[in-house]
DNA sequence: ACAAAAGTGTTAAGATTACACCCATGT
DNA sequence: ACATGGGTGTAATCTTAACACTTTTGT
């Protein structure tokens, strides 16, 4: 959602400024994003919104999480502000959605401040605003179309990941608190979109020391049961702190 | 500067927004950043600007260093969104400001984008706006206490310049077109903020590629005079492309 | 002649990559 | 029993880090 149709100066909102966020989760080995369809339409953007006078565009930012994940205290993280000129045609919103929101009192244009959040797949309950249907996880490499420019700053999102990942281990907010280590490196595959060896990989994170190994094996996978593990939370945040020596 | 007395709603700017920009230099093997004191005070902040209607947010960038040093083509890069509810104070910016501008019509708070620029310090003739009397360039390692979370700003944009020569090789737009090896060293040390072995550093840029070495030394320096080099820009921009393997 | 900065090579340690076979599980 | 993915070690290469003396220049 770029902006609103109540967004006349003067009320409660900051005008011309919106968020949009890039919601990350993990299910099956693929990496996903939350989207939102339009009311009666096919038309699919990004969850967004506006930011209130008085709240911190952070804060704009975990509200708009909650209400369509159900979730707090989750991992998000500014990465652009985008402040082109033509982020969107009025014409076209018209045409588009104009049965949702008559986009003649829409500001000609909006600035949005791009935020990515990395979730736990299973703890989300995707949940549309009250101008779209339907909430729903893609497959990040069946996204379509989108509107406005949220293709390009989905992509700008992921190019932060890749980036982040660079610096900090990653997997405590995407996983479930007990995971394998092939679904940890099928994360990492899945962000870095390349295949890595599985001996590197574990050679690597275990020398890390983010993660602990459990007494426990995963069953029910119809092959060798994998070893559980769990992030060991201080040193994954030590690791978080000196940024240094992350790489896959 | 935050915002604009002029700021009322329906004019050619947009509301609630503006711009700061951390202008470094190197000069004397010291990095340097350019600041404005405001008139009649001893109170400093960072170079800033408002975005107009009619231009992308990028464009305000460049607008306001233009205006501030004269330069054009400037590496500029946007760093970071400043949104917190209580980023100025108008009581205490009334007392140390409200001779320059009254404070009295001034948003309650607004979103300020950050920018980080990196130009030649030799180029550049620092020109104070309408609201300051002196705009000069500052020793990082002496820049006093700023007005409104400027100080904030600067932390984080140092945080990423850092994090950018990670990935980016640096000193194309903040070194004369020639330059000692030293000097470039001497460069990176002042980013990083730690000395570097000479030797490594000129192995690992050497082995870059992104420097020429030329048929030239620089004398009048009562020591041993130094070779010349300049950047490969092509082979530095590839660097830029790839981003990966690049730091000291 | 002296002081100050420039220039340069080797070695050891650590990190990264490449690579292939056996094992455990559910069907 | 078999198909499937899980689990594991070693060797070669590359990268990084540590380290000190000679050269050149202006004064």
């Amino acid at each position: 959602m770029e902006d609103d149709s109540k967004g006349a100066v003067g009320l409660d909102l900051i005008p011309q400024l919106s968020l949009d966020c890039v919601i990350f989760g993990f299910h099956d080995g693929l990496l996903k994003i939350l989207l939102l369809r339009w009311k009666e339409t096919e038309e699919w953007s990004l969850p967004g919104g506006i930011v209130l006078q008085r709240e911190s565009v952070d804060d704009a930012a975990n509200r708009v999480l909650m209400e369509r994940t159900g979730l707090t205290e989750i991992f998000l993280k500014q990465f652009h502000t985008f402040g082109d000129l033509h982020r969107y045609d009025k014409k076209e919103l018209q045409d588009k959605l104009g049965h949702v929101i008559s986009t003649e009192h829409w500001y000609d244009r909006a600035v949005s401040i791009g935020y990515f959040a990395l979730v736990d797949y299973a703890m989300v309950f995707p949940n549309p605003d009250k101008y779209t249907d339907e909430c729903k996880w893609v497959d990040l490499k069946e996204v379509p179309k989108l509107l406005f420019d949220h293709n390009a700053i989905l992509e700008k999102a992921i190019q932060s990941l890749r980036r982040e990942l660079s610096f900090q281990p990653l997997g405590y907010n995407l996983l479930p608190e007990k995971f394998t280590m092939p679904e940890l490196m099928r994360l990492y595959e899945a962000v870095l979109d390349k295949k890595i060896d599985p001996r590197n990989f574990q050679k690597k994170i275990l020398k890390s020391g983010i993660v602990i190994r459990l007494e426990e094996v995963k069953r029910g996978l119809a092959h060798k049961s994998p070893f559980l593990y769990r992030f060991d939370k201080e040193r994954y945040e030590e690791v978080l702190e000196d940024g240094g020596l992350f790489f896959v």
